[in-house]
RNA sequence: CGGGGAGUAGCGCAGCCAGGUAGCGCACCUGCUUUGGGAGCAGGUGGUCGGGAGUUCGAAUCUCCCCUCCCCGACCA
């Protein structure tokens, strides 16, 4: 007899899917205020390494880490006008506090660009002082009126760099640097995802920046995700907080400020890059379980020899976990695993032991292989590089199959519907980029033929459009 | 805010029209048999039916008021 799927399918339902995997693989369940998240264990674990990855990248730009406060006053925002404007709507605003009405409203942060100014203007005297290079990881909270978990909750978890450099020259190559060297290393090498990236056009730009750039991925359905962002802000923030500093000459100077963040929403966009029917497929490099050896049943010694197969790999730097919960069936064991998308499993039983083997299965790939005991910790080394080529490829497979170059903007908007259209910028233009706008597509980014992104905006320039979360 | 639905066990739902003191599946607990692909059988735990008022001998069910949530449209890491 059939039985049913336990996720429902990606073919038949791409969102309820998604929820599905969220709740199975025990990743995450909705806060008791709408629009809030609780993170489960198994889901927070990929975040630490995300965030330990991410924060060895940062920090080999020179970058170090600071906290600055969950409470801005309100005005504080107002400084700098597109800022206030763009951020207004969605603010959280606490208007009493201690039993009384505050004189002056507090706002919880949505972004701390203006609190980095704040304090980057005390901190700058001389341009010795510069560049001044900074990150926070940190809570935010932007009222957003439609949730999704992870890709745009309340309240989400992120990083944000805030930098603040004495020419626009230097601005705008620390903040390419990041993008490329922090952002795109990390999101290609160890998320396995082949993302887009460019700048952004006028309308898609953050509130207050002179220029946007992105890391843009394709997810499972074709629909476009924006994984992370690096802004030149120009001098809008230095003025509006008095950023400056002393030249060589000794002249008075405004700083040239940059930001740039990433956010939980990557793992959003994890698990719609990468999962499948089955659930998700966490590539190895991520990973915090990256072997789970499972006990298929305790006799005969299996049960010694999985925990000591579980020491080996320990001891040889492998991510692994024992499952030797034996009351539960080896069936419903082998789906849960699959489910979290651990990217190795080894099943150890009497049956192959008796023999000096046990079962090797990979997540992304049907099929499984006997391996001799002493072969296992090779097996595994070759397995996990296997899994994180193997996510990438077929990630990289699916962007390109996905990605069409059109000339026209109906063509575009076409074939918009199901991935990808690359349109030269200069045949769409804003007022074309208006008319996809209309059917819920956007441009996602603008890049150079070759994919780099583009330093002017010229007649070469590619616009990449697409439906997005 | 505009349009459409729904609130009953941890989750998913039936019961409501034709009032009689709450049920099914999954999950959970106990026992036995199982365990190499989502176990089976038997027994069991768990609910002031979103809140309040009213009608009635009696309300999950009928009436009124309130609250909340979800889905579809305009913003966003």
């Amino acid at each position: 007899m059939a039985k049913a799927p336990i996720l429902t399918p990606q073919a038949e339902d791409f969102p309820r899917w998604y929820q599905d995997v969220l709740a199975k693989a025990e990743l995450a369940d909705n806060g008791p205020v709408r629009g809030t998240m609780v993170i489960r264990p198994y889901g927070y674990g990929l975040w630490e390494r995300m965030q330990s990855e991410m924060d060895a990248r940062i920090k080999a730009c020179g970058a170090e880490n600071v906290y600055m406060p969950l409470f801005i006053p309100e005005s504080y925002l107002r400084r700098e006008a597109e800022h206030v404007e763009g951020f207004s709507p969605e603010l959280a605003v606490v208007t009493h506090a201690g039993g009384k009405k505050l004189d002056e409203p507090v706002v919880v942060r949505p972004t701390s660009e203006t609190v980095f100014g704040e304090f980057m203007a005390k901190w700058i005297q001389s341009y010795r002082d510069l560049p001044l290079l900074l990150n926070q990881w940190a809570n935010v909270v932007r009222w957003e009126l439609r949730p999704r978990m992870f890709l745009r909750t309340t309240e989400f978890l992120w990083q944000e760099g805030h930098t603040a450099h004495a020419t626009r020259d230097d601005g705008a190559a620390y903040a390419t640097r990041i993008l490329l060297e922090a952002y795109q290393d990390f999101m290609v090498n160890v998320l396995a995802m082949p993302v887009l990236v460019g700048v952004k056009t006028r309308r898609e730009r953050f509130a207050g920046a002179i220029n946007t750039m992105a890391c843009e991925a394709m997810m499972g359905d074709g629909k476009a995700l924006q994984m992370g962002t690096s802004h030149e802000l120009g001098q809008n923030f230095a003025k509006a907080f008095d950023i400056d500093f002393l030249d060589a000459g000794g002249q008075r100077q405004l700083c040239w400020t940059t930001s740039w963040g990433t956010s939980t929403r990557m793992l959003g966009g994890l698990i719609m890059c990468h999962g499948d029917d089955a659930g998700m497929r966490v590539p190895p490099r991520l990973a915090h379980v990256q072997v789970v050896v499972l006990l298929v049943r305790d006799e005969d010694g299996s049960g010694e020899a999985a925990q000591a197969l579980v020491d080996r790999l320990v001891a040889a730097g492998v991510r692994a976990r024992l499952d030797a919960h034996t009351s539960a069936s080896f069936g419903r064991r082998a789906t849960d695993w699959e489910l979290k998308g651990v990217p190795v499993r080894i099943e150890v039983g009497p049956r192959d032991l008796k023999e000096g083997k046990v079962t090797l299965v990979r997540r992304d790939e049907d099929g499984k292989v006997a391996v001799g005991l002493d072969a296992v910790p090779a097996a595994v080394a070759a397995a996990l590089l296997g899994v994180q080529d193997g996510l990438l490829a077929a990630a990289t497979a699916r962007r390109d199959n996905r990605t069409v170059s059109v000339g026209t903007i109906d063509e575009a908007a076409e074939a918009a519907q199901s991935g990808f259209a690359r349109i030269r910028w200069s045949v769409l233009g804003e007022q074309g980029e208006e008319v996809l706008a209309a059917k819920a597509i956007t441009v996602r980014c603008l890049q150079n033929p070759d994919g780099t992104i583009p330093a002017e905006i010229d007649d070469e320039v590619v616009a990449v459009v697409a439906r997005a979360y």
